[in-house]
RNA sequence: GCUCCCUUCGUCUAGCGGUUAGGACUCCGCCCUCUCACGGCGGCAACAGGGGUUCGAGUCCCCUAGGGAGUACCA
């Protein structure tokens, strides 16, 4: 039989790091088995969900490449197809009208947590023979009374449930619409999905989903429930720690590879490997190999797995994201050098996007000033005639290449007797404004020569005046 | 309250009855080195507690503690 897996989202939300890790491993395990990937939007809540949280959905998705095979689908389009199984379920008495009051319920359940019994619906309206006036009422699945449903958790293990601890939940509301628990039902059977794979809040409603597919008259899928992801500091995920929002994470310069090799990560391992394409993790994993404990987010790690996803991404790709965040920052790119090399040169020392934007900033234009620190340092009257004589090496070498701008910078240093330190911070200040930068000669090389000859003019003229005052 | 789930370094994890309990992130040294990184080497650091079972338990069973989920006309 072929795989089908899904991903089924409430649009009441965005798209944050559980969802993703959820949507991941129903994706992967679907490319894994060559099976489909189907999406469908679970918004029944018409008063929650909103067209925004889809699109929040959708795009995220997009991002991360999580592409799926059919959908998305959204269960407001299928209430036709819930109505026909309500109506059926009505007339063969496996569901039946509830016109208990709020206040009935309510009276219910205080009565049952003085008593210490577990908190449920008594199945009072079960025989009711006829309509209650003014009351619209809702409909509940009727479940078995006895007997026991066991889950064989594909990650959990076997999880065994008592009958009598579920009750009659409601899959209609008053109004008509459907419920959760029984759009899943009609939907992952419709839909012919063969494994579930969900975040580990549904574990307590996979049996009764069980009972109502057993109503259904159809088999079970595979479950698997997965742990949940919790904050750094062991709470709940949300705001205070940081993006909510998966779109948060592109926008900050994270690579969509990354954000899946970093996810996949919580919950699934493969030996002492952390390093993965999404090809070789659409290889490897499998649903039994996913752990059964919380995992808690780590920043630090994520921004480690980024950086070691940009020093192997290809140069053309990194020059397009580099791109994109250069021109979000207002850095013009037309009058520099090429993004691509400039990515090259900058690759292994950027956790995101965003940094190697902001640390290549002085390729594409002017600083405004050198840093003070770093002037009063290294652009000392010592270093005046070197730094001249590179000025003029520099503006007539035939080649501008990195090879040669490195035997240059020697050459000065030899003939002076000056190490290359001594002179590779001085021409690093000049050109870049500050005390840190790429070796030397890639960082002139990248920055070109019309902007290394004008900064190092203004450099000396700082030097030739310091010189100047400390000598009169 | 009741039902269900979870528990190895600070964090992510390996382990599937016999290991000096391994790797990764973080942190700290050292090396490489023109700065910063990358990389290399080394260090700190864990089996929640208690009972069993066993010649032998991180690994199996039970209890306790702690954490989580559900208990909605939310999903």
């Amino acid at each position: 039989m072929k795989v089908r897996t899904r991903f089924a989202p409430s649009p009441t939300g965005v798209l944050h790091l559980g969802s993703v890790r959820t949507a991941l491993f129903s994706w992967l395990y679907a490319r894994r088995f060559d099976g489909e990937f189907v999406l469908r939007i679970e918004d029944t809540d018409r008063e929650r969900s909103t067209e925004e949280n889809v699109r929040a959905i959708v795009d995220g998705l997009d991002w991360l490449g999580l592409d799926a095979d059919a959908g998305p689908f959204f269960q407001t389009d299928r209430f036709d197809r819930y109505k026909e199984v309500l109506t059926a379920w009505l007339d063969t008495g496996k569901a039946y009208h509830c016109y208990c009051t709020k206040e009935e319920i309510d009276e219910l359940r205080e009565q049952q947590l003085a008593s210490g019994e577990k908190v449920r619906y008594d199945g009072r309206c079960r025989d009711r023979a006829r309509p209650r006036e003014g009351v619209d009422p809702v409909v509940r699945f009727r479940n078995p009374d006895a007997g026991e449903v066991v889950v064989n958790d594909a990650v959990r293990g076997r999880v065994v449930f008592d009958n009598a601890q579920l009750d009659d939940l409601i899959i209609a509301r008053s109004n008509g619409t459907p419920t959760y628990n029984f759009t899943v039902v009609v939907d992952d059977s419709d839909m012919k999905i063969t494994h579930v794979i969900r975040g580990d809040d549904h574990l307590n409603n996979t049996p009764r989903q069980m009972n109502m597919l057993e109503a259904l008259g159809v088999d079970n899928p595979v479950y698997a429930h997965l742990p949940m992801i919790l904050g750094p500091d062991g709470a709940k995920l949300s705001k205070r720690h940081g993006a909510v929002d998966i779109r948060d994470y592109r926008d900050q310069g994270y690579l969509p590879e990354a954000m899946l090799n970093y996810l996949v990560r919580l919950g699934w391992s493969h030996g002492d490997k952390e390093l993965f394409t999404t090809d070789q993790m659409i290889e490897l994993f499998d649903i039994n190999d996913v752990n059964q404990s919380a995992s808690a987010f780590n920043p630090d790690k994520l921004r480690w797995i980024n950086q070691q996803h940009i020093i192997r991404a290809s140069t053309e790709r990194l020059g397009e994201q580099l791109v994109r965040f250069l021109k979000r920052s207002g850095i013009p790119i037309t009058s520099g050098p090429s993004p691509a090399d400039v990515a090259e040169v900058f690759r292994e020392r950027a956790e995101t996007i965003q940094q190697m934007a902001d640390n290549s900033r002085y390729c594409f234009v002017d600083f405004d000033a050198i840093d003070p620190k770093a002037a009063k340092k290294h652009l000392r009257p010592v270093v005046l005639e070197p730094l001249k004589a590179v000025r003029t090496a520099l503006a007539e070498t035939p080649d501008w290449e990195k090879k040669e701008i490195e035997t240059v910078i020697k050459k000065i240093a030899a003939e002076f007797d000056i190490n290359i330190g001594k002179l590779g911070q001085p021409i690093r200040v000049a050109v870049t404004g500050g005390a840190v930068s790429p070796p030397i000669d890639a960082t002139v090389w990248v920055i070109g020569r019309s902007r290394v000859i004008d900064r190092l003019d203004a450099a000396i003229q700082i030097i030739a005046a310091r010189a100047a005052a400390s000598n009169s």
